[in-house]
DNA sequence: ACTTGGCACTCGGAAGTATTGAGTGCCAGT
DNA sequence: ACTGGCACTCAATACTTCCGAGTGCCAAGT
């Protein structure tokens, strides 16, 4: 129903839309594509188009926009994901690799894709519940204060103030550590419940009071919301659109954590990139947006997600190159640190 | 030169534009504010005021509007900080004491002082150099690696990773860790490099290039910019406000860091809060705001800073109420973790 | 020496009107 | 199935008119 050279002129559209801002004329398509045909002949086919609901005109005597579905058909079977320059890549990686903690990378990497992009990063933090511990560690810091290190093999590390119900010695501390490490070394944070599950069992009746608050903020560690931090940048790089929806909606949108988890949330398979377009979106604010997602991880595990927000006018195949990019480099990293 | 009506004309001015974002004319000044005079009268001490570069006309025929100048004069001397509600101090302190890390205690300031204000809220990390060392740990992760945590009095936990030149045992690691707390333990950060310096001389020679990697790594930690860190929220806020540098500008200035360090430098006397107005900010984009900052602490030693930055046209008592209280509480909670 | 009512003047913004031109839909001819 | 031609539409732009808020200044009053 749509012949090869309506796809074309869909392509074609998108493209000069994206880099003018401007509903495009079928006079201006032939001259800057050579269709081979008419005017006239491209009028028909953007009829049919837009009877399809590919295509919408804001008014009658201006050109054609694409639609949320147009974009959708064009992500879809008529664009590739265009690969960075080799300048780009280097770019990327000497950027990258100067990061020296967990902090670093993510505040880098968000930074860093802003920046490749010229719109809103989004990164979000490795996640904890799948990775693996490398080390628990108890500090003795006041009479009846312990403070709970954890440190993860992504490189994370989860500090917490306990307080004790009595005082405690170095020695019987070194003894729960010791415990604490060879029960969790390299235990998956997901088994870390049931891993712990009989250690009450196996000390002196007197350190169970102390176990049990270091357990139970162990554990409330783990499940905590913390797990899902997220930031961004490159708001500004929003300042340059306009959007139908106000600029205020989407930065309301932007800074609520919640709507950001959702906004990675769900990517369809995950060995790729994943785009989500205006009215695709889920939540109210960015109906006016599209989002560019991929996972990222160590190896063929996936610790979290990073994205790219702009709106729906927006260089798909550009934006889905650098987010690919950045993920795998993001990945490389932490596998490397 | 400026008679007591003058002035108080002016704060009707400041007034009245603040509330309404439009420029206030002579017979409005009369309606609103019981002065007892009449609007010619008004009309003269406008033209003073006008020509003592106090308030300023966008075009004749307009009413006027407060000049940097002006503001300034308000700030100064028409107005006092205004005290926050008691339910207002109420939410504020639920609100935080909620916090459970230092991460949290600042994240939830500067979104809790963005929403107070409805502006920009601006927080400065509790500054490591400022505090006393409370703990240092050596955690061993693989076999010549350490990890250094540091533990403030504040609070704060950094950690650094370490190569060590040659595998370590236990016992050595031990040694080390207590030989460090007891020379470090209570010492003001700025103090370490001296606190330190003989270290070397006291352990075995053999233990000597691990103690150089650890000790040149605790040094960097310490003065590394990082030190500097710097949030904000409430970008959304700045939307519903239109500049006359485009938002764009303001919001990039915003995602600088060392503009943010600029932003929040040199507060005057420490004692209380500090205005910065428009033209008097030593930052190009943000020559059409104003920023209100005060510095947080805990007892009489001043750790960091935090402010908000929102268009001249600001209700300068209301934010410098909520900054000074808000930099109180933090202070309190910060002291009491 | 201030204050005041009166008055002519200014000028931005709103509202109305005319013009332009990019772009369309449709049709008859190839 | 494509094309040239033509009448039509309508946002955007420019130009005009009009209104009124607000001013500055002056002469008269206290």
């Amino acid at each position: 129903m749509l012949d090869d050279r309506k796809l074309a002129v869909l392509r074609a559209i998108v493209e000069d839309y994206v880099s003018t801002n401007e509903p495009v004329g079928s006079k201006a398509l032939v001259d800057r594509h050579n269709l081979g045909v008419s005017s006239a002949t491209i009028r028909n086919d953007m009829a049919v188009l837009e009877e399809q609901g590919y295509i919408h005109q804001p008014h009658t005597s201006a050109g054609r926009v694409p639609t949320d579905k147009g974009y959708r058909l064009f992500v879809d079977r008529l664009s590739t994901i265009k690969p960075l320059s080799g300048a780009e890549r280097r770019a990327i990686e000497t950027f990258l690799s100067g990061a020296y903690d967990l902090d670093d990378v993510v505040g880098r990497t968000v930074r860093l894709l802003a920046q490749l992009t010229r719109q809103v990063a989004v990164v979000q933090y490795p996640s904890l519940t799948r990775s693996a511990v490398q080390h628990v560690e108890l500090v003795p810091v006041a009479s009846r204060r312990l403070l709970l290190v954890l440190i993860t093999d992504t490189g994370r590390v989860e500090q917490r103030m306990i307080e004790t119900p009595n005082e405690l010695s170095e020695e019987s501390i070194g003894h729960l550590r010791a415990l604490l490490n060879t029960c969790l070394d390299g235990c998956g944070l997901g088994e870390v419940p049931s891993a712990v599950a009989d250690l009450p069992d196996r000390v002196q009746p007197e350190e169970r009071p102390v176990l049990a608050a270091v357990l139970s903020v162990l554990l409330e560690t783990l499940v905590e919301k913390h797990d899902e931090k997220i930031v961004f940048a490159g708001a500004a790089n929003l300042a340059a659109v306009d959007f139908s929806k106000s600029l205020r909606e989407v930065l309301e949108a932007l800074e609520e954590q919640v709507v950001l988890m959702r906004l990675l949330g769900e990517t369809g398979d995950s060995s790729t990139v994943t785009v989500r377009i205006g009215t695709e979106n889920p939540d109210e604010g960015l109906r006016s947006t599209s989002v560019v997602v991929a996972d990222y991880g160590v190896g063929d595990m996936t610790l979290a997600r990073l994205g790219v927000l702009g709106p729906t006018r927006m260089d798909y195949p550009g934006t889905m190159g650098a987010v690919r990019a950045v993920a795998r480099y993001v990945g490389q990293i932490l596998a490397g640190s």
